[in-house]
DNA sequence: GCCCTACTGTACATATATGAATGACCGCCC
DNA sequence: GGGCGGTCATTCATATATGTACAGTAGGGC
């Protein structure tokens, strides 16, 4: 689960801009909670989810700051995220033989399954979110994402 | 700062869901991150500023079951947040004579003026975030975020 | 060839969340 | 009035994040 964190979902600051964010955010909470409960059927975090997809993405081992750059983390969490998919025996560290500072991050075989039984789950939470979500301007909300960023 | 965790950034599966699902929880990331800045000039995280705002608001000392249920959290949360907010002198525990099992949170001096800085940066960041925003239709945000829950 | 800088992954401290287990206490029912 | 079930806060284990500090390695400039 994700943090709750409500600063913006109260009424002390009741402006139209103010009830905005706080609803967007209470809709990103809800969308993570059902993303989150979907993979726990399949015995998946959000964040190991999010890691293998990567690393399926990728089509080969990726080093371990390259796996946080594109998961836009810190390498400590990575290593942190690696103990546990790796005890999970979902993935497994290789040694670069061309640069030894390097580990890279690789998929087991059942690594590859798992990512592949999220993926369907995950497919299956958009499916049910796609009633609500349609009535959602894209192009509006991906303007306000780049003005945000 | 709070996780980025991005299973629905990606292009595996570009469907429009997909894409209003991944902007969403791109867009609130973006915020809190604006509010964790935000609160960071006056010492405040998120969740401090979201237990002090509560209590400010409430008016009066808050059992801690009862914070934890505005803050929409568990209890053991909030456990470890008032040991944070002690150590900060923002709040301070307080027996209830009427029912001893219940420990009652009460904003000290300190924790009101805290709060009322911090509602001050987060006026700020609204007004900042005001333009970005008023594209947004909070009706329509509004129905997606009651189907969704 | 050697040194300095930059990069790598890890270890550690900390903040934030959850859930399960525990012990204290309340209120009610008989 | 005594027991019993429910509620309270805390503790513990765990997952997820951050940032700092560190040791090892790479690679470029001299």
């Amino acid at each position: 689960m994700t943090p709750p964190m409500d600063a913006m979902q109260a009424t002390l600051y009741p402006s139209e801009t103010s009830r905005v964010m706080a609803v967007l955010l209470q809709i990103a909470r809800a969308l993570e909670k059902r993303l989150e409960e979907g993979l726990e059927m399949v015995d998946l975090s959000v964040a190991k989810y999010s890691a293998i997809k990567h690393l399926a993405l990728a089509g080969e081992p990726l080093a371990l700051s390259e796996l946080a750059s594109r998961m836009v983390c810190v390498r400590s969490n990575i290593t942190q995220l690696m103990g546990r998919l790796e005890t999970d025996g979902l993935v497994q560290r290789v040694e670069d033989p061309r640069d030894r500072r390097c580990v890279r991050a690789e998929l087991t075989p059942l690594g590859r399954e798992r990512h592949a039984a999220g993926a369907k789950r995950v497919r299956q939470v958009q499916d049910e979110m796609a009633e609500t979500l349609c009535g959602l301007d894209c192009a509006v909300l991906e303007r306000a994402l780049a003005a945000l960023k």
